[in-house]
RNA sequence: GCCUCUGUAGCUCAGUUGGUAGAGCAGCGGACUGAAAAUCCGCGUGUCGUUGGUUCGAUUCCGACCGGAGGCA
C-alpha cells in the first residue's frame, strides 16, 4: 500500500516590507507556481494601500487566490481561512501547479502547514460580549483558578491576557477544554510536503529602512484617503485593525499633525516585524533563510534552480 | 555684553538635604490553536555637559568654561 501522496507546498514568509510578494512572483515564474495569500489584512476587500495589497502589476500574470475574498464587515479566523486555503491549495495541485503560501500571518500558516482542524465554531460576538464583562467583574486570575484544574493549558494563560482568558471560558462553557481543543487540532497530520523560505530575518536595520520608506510610499499613494473612507464605512470592525487605520485615526479626528501620526505609524509596523521575527525564528527553525542583499532578501540563481530541481524530483 | 533659567537613558523629563540614579515613550528579548497587522509577559541600555575646587566620597555644593532657552541692553 502506497502512503497518501503528499502536496507540495512552498512557503515564502517573513516579517512585514521584506520582499515576499516580488519573490513569490519570481517562484511563481521560474517554477510554475500559484500564489496562496497568508495575511489576515490582505484577505479583506478594499484596503489595498494599508495592507500593501500586490497590484496586478506586480503580480505578473500569476495567479493569486485569497486576496480580497472577505468584505471587511465581515468577522473572520484562522478557522475560515484554513478551510479557504486547503481548498485553493488543492486546486492548484490538480492544475499540475506548485502552490506557492505566501505572506507574514503565522498563525494562519501554522494552520495550514500543521493541518489544524478547527472545525466547529464555538462563540458569537453576544456570548463575548458577555464573557468580557466577566472578565472585567471577576478579573482573569479568578477566571483561570476556577478553569486550571480541567485545563492545563488555560492555566498556563497569562491573567492578563483578556482575549486568551476569554477564548478559554468561550470553549469551556461550550462544554470542550483548550487542552483538547489543542489535542483535537492536531490528530489528523499534515497532507502538505512543505519547504519554507525565511526573508528578511538576518538585518533588521535594513528592514526598519525598508519599512519606513514603505510607510512614506503609502502616504504618497494616498492612505490618508483610503483610511478616511474605510472608516467612513467600517467602524468598529476587525479589519480596523490593520496598521494603517489606526494609526492615522488621531490625526482624521484633529487630535494630532499627520507627522506624528506617520512617525506613530513607522513604530508600530516595526514592532509588529519584531513579534513576526521572534515568531518565524522560534516556529520556523527548519525554514531556509535567506541572506540579505545589499536592498533587501533577493533569491540568487543557485538557490532558484535548487528550487526547480526539488520540485522536478517529485519535492523530496 | 550683562542677568536669569537650563544641560541626567535614543527622546521627554523626575531625583539624589553629598554615598555613582528612575519613570513614560522608543529599543531589546519572549509567549502565541478560532479577533493574530490582534493580545499579552519580561528587561534600564547612563562618563548625570566639560573641567578645576571643597570633601573620606561630588551627578548633587562652589568656580570657570562649553552648549541651549528667555530677559535686559
Amino acid at each position: 500500500m502506497d502512503a497518501p501522496e503528499k502536496i507540495p507546498l512552498l512557503v515564502v514568509t517573513g516579517p512585514t516590507a521584506c520582499g515576499k510578494t516580488a519573490q513569490a512572483v519570481r517562484l511563481c515564474e521560474f517554477l510554475g507556481g500559484e500564489v496562496v495569500s497568508a495575511d489576515s489584512m490582505q484577505i479583506y476587500s478594499g484596503m489595498e494601500i494599508a495592507t500593501a495589497k500586490p497590484s496586478a502589476e506586480e503580480m505578473r500574470g500569476v495567479p493569486h487566490h485569497l486576496l480580497g475574498v472577505v468584505p471587511p464587515s465581515e468577522p473572520f479566523s484562522v478557522a475560515k481561512y484554513k478551510l479557504l486555503a486547503d481548498a485553493a491549495i488543492a486546486g492548484i495541485y490538480a492544475r499540475g501547479k506548485l502552490p506557492v503560501l505566501v505572506g507574514g500571518t503565522g498563525l494562519y500558516i501554522r494552520a495550514v502547514t500543521e493541518n489544524l482542524t478547527l472545525a466547529e465554531n464555538t462563540g458569537d460576538p453576544a456570548q463575548r460580549n458577555a464573557l468580557a464583562a466577566q472578565y472585567d467583574t471577576e478579573g482573569g486570575a479568578a477566571i483561570l483558578r476556577k478553569l486550571a484544574a480541567e485545563d492545563p493549558a488555560a492555566a498556563k494563560i497569562h491573567p492578563n491576557d483578556k482575549k486568551r482568558v476569554i477564548r478559554a471560558m468561550e470553549l469551556h462553557s461550550a462544554g470542550c477544554s483548550m487542552t483538547s481543543q489543542n489535542e483535537n487540532s492536531r490528530r489528523a497530520g499534515t497532507q502538505y510536503h512543505c519547504r519554507c523560505l525565511l526573508l528578511g530575518m538576518d538585518d533588521r536595520a535594513l528592514l526598519y529602512a525598508r519599512i519606513h520608506r514603505r510607510v512614506d510610499a503609502m502616504l504618497a499613494a494616498g492612505l490618508l484617503e483610503e483610511a478616511r473612507t474605510f472608516f467612513l464605512h467600517n467602524p468598529g470592525q476587525t479589519a480596523a485593525q490593520a496598521i494603517g487605520y489606526k494609526e492615522l485615526a488621531p490625526h482624521l479626528r484633529g487630535e494630532c499633525t499627520l507627522q506624528t501620526a506617520a512617525d506613530r505609524l513607522k513604530t508600530e509596523t516595526r514592532r509588529y516585524a519584531k513579534r513576526q521575527l521572534t515568531w518565524f525564528r522560534i516556529q520556523c527553525p527548519h525554514g531556509e533563510q535567506i541572506p540579505a542583499q545589499a536592498d533587501g532578501w533577493t533569491l540568487d540563481e543557485a538557490r532558484m534552480h535548487a528550487l526547480q530541481k526539488w520540485r522536478k524530483n517529485g519535492c523530496d
